[in-house]
DNA sequence: TTGTACGCGTTATCAG
DNA sequence: CTGATAACGCGTACAA
């Protein structure tokens, strides 16, 4: 049967045990300051043999905070499940909160749910602040969130404007540094397997491919869209390759869609580097245990998730955090495959 | 600056605007039940406008529920982003919580701080209950949420006895499959990279290892240890190269760790499986994007992530839960690796 | 330094 | 079906 939960322990109880009122337990217990040491040290022990913890739901109440906060990612299961870019974020997030006593609450939001039960429980005052990643376009969260006074910073930038603070990585110049380094190696047919149109990383990493061809002189018109996930970019690989045969090199907007995307030009006979060369995005964990290891560019998920971390623990704080966004600078490593 | 929040609405100003009571409109909002059409369309037409959505301290205080349940992650931060393993068992846990209004609380926890910090959080009424994954030795969560009567399924047989819930995969019987794999390949001299002796998933896996090679009247002396990364397969394998040169077969505890162990290998010049045969331990995505791909034992994570949600569920509804623990069989995928 | 008294926002009880 | 009213556990002015 369920288990009989003894019911937890009260500040009542250790005042008792201790014998001072609750007010003096209770200034014991946080800080204690202005409590004389004979009182501290009752409290102290009766704190300890009755195993009390603060109820945080009391707590909660009275000081408007709940000393937790939320990393709200709007996906549906199978990509978190697949994605390294979400361990990353959550690990960047925790290595800042664990300096801290705030907890960190996971929200996973299926796209669809969003609007209306995310929004209502970030409203709630269930957290004190809110990380937000991989946002959608027609996400209503930076409005929402805003519009209720919800402290909010978000890893990528969002669609919306206004007031909204976040943490980027420049990544028009990211899919510029990979055309270009395909370009430089003297590929002459150069396509791209591109991201989720509705995300800003998406769009901005095709139109710094798109730039780079332009600038060389060079047609962007080979072009298949997925959806950050290997088997998508498996998908769009081959789309590409039918309607376009002769290119000789192809840049991915993410690491999992390009070792998809190896797959593919694998089964097809196409061979990486040689035949074909590929320019992935990330430089997750997977670009190097892929075969070849990956030429890709770094998007430094951990660095912003820690960014992101540290900006909303000073919003909370109450200093002086200014709106310019914080963008980091991509990177090419260059590996087998390019 | 600090954002402004405006003070939330509350279920009172709800009650106003609607022209009812506070009771009234706490019965529209919850259910419904007992009250009139009138009354329920105003309340539902105040709450829109105002955008209210309940305190859930105030809720929790008088309910004792927090609607919330953790997942406990004793496991320094590099390890948690790292391992898919905890991708998995977010993903499962999650995919069973889309279901419920329950939210996910994600608590990771350095070893260190799991006796006290972790402990204090979860005693204090914080979560409902509490899903705990890789559980070491001397982790007194076992201990510690029973004796408070928080409801608690581990996932991976926890060392601690008593009334502990869990589910697991059998892991001795996953390294003995592993280890008979080997030996009808024929292969003569088989070593192995444990995994942590503080954890069952370590220890038990060992355990089959060395079972099947008593059974094949072989010596089971070549061990190293690792700590499931895989830079400490790395570490292992090569130690264990080094002090048994003629190893022809590895079995090692987890696929990260046999990526570094495959790396070590090619290092050294020694083909696999040509020349030493690799099985691993998991079958997460790793294992296909090593070269050559892995032959491993499938290790259930969605599932028993997703199965320890669904007991904890039950828990917390109050239902009838048999105590003896839920075991998966494990089950091996043949590759190129052995 | 200590204790008394009140309020945080919500749900549950019970009389109408 | 509705509306007072009493908790829930804690922090904190305020008074002593």
């Amino acid at each position: 049967m369920s288990a009989t939960r003894r019911a937890a322990p009260t500040l009542e109880q250790v005042a008792e045990r201790a014998g001072v009122s609750r007010s003096t337990a209770s200034r014991a217990i946080n800080g204690g300051l202005r409590v004389s040491p004979e009182a501290q040290a009752a409290v102290d022990a009766a704190v300890l043999e009755l195993g009390f913890a603060p109820n945080r739901a009391a707590r909660s109440l009275v000081t408007r905070r709940t000393d937790s906060i939320a990393l709200v990612i709007p996906e549906p299961d199978e990509r978190v499940l697949s994605d390294p870019f979400f361990a990353g974020t959550i690990n960047g997030l925790g290595s800042v909160l664990h300096e801290t006593d705030l907890q960190l609450v996971l929200v996973m939001a299926r796209p669809a749910d969003v609007a209306t039960r995310t929004v209502r429980y970030l409203r709630g005052g269930h957290v004190d602040g809110v990380v937000v990643v991989s946002h959608h376009r027609d996400d209503v969260l930076a409005t929402e969130l805003e519009q209720a006074g919800v402290p909010t910073v978000f890893v990528g930038r969002p669609f919306q404007h206004g007031h909204v603070r976040y943490v980027d990585v420049d990544n028009t110049a990211g899919g510029r540094m990979a055309a270009e380094h395909l370009v430089r190696a003297g590929r002459a047919r150069i396509g791209t397997v591109a991201g989720p149109q509705d995300m800003s990383a998406g769009l901005d990493r095709l139109a710094g491919w798109s730039a780079a061809l332009a600038d060389a002189g060079m047609a962007a018109d080979a072009v298949a869209y997925g959806d950050f996930t290997s088997a998508g970019g498996a998908r769009a690989a081959s789309r590409l390759l039918a309607e376009h045969p002769d290119l000789d090199a192809l840049f991915v907007a993410s690491d999992l869609m390009a070792a998809g995307a190896l797959g593919v030009l694998a089964d097809a006979g196409r061979r990486v580097p040689d035949d074909v060369a590929v320019v992935g995005y990330d430089n997750l964990a997977v670009a190097t245990s892929t075969t070849p290891a990956l030429t890709t560019v770094v998007n430094p998920v951990v660095a912003m998730a820690r960014t992101a971390g540290g900006l909303l623990l000073d919003l909370l704080a109450g200093e002086a955090v200014p709106e310019a966004p914080v963008v980091f600078a991509p990177e090419l490593v260059v590996r087998a495959s390019a």
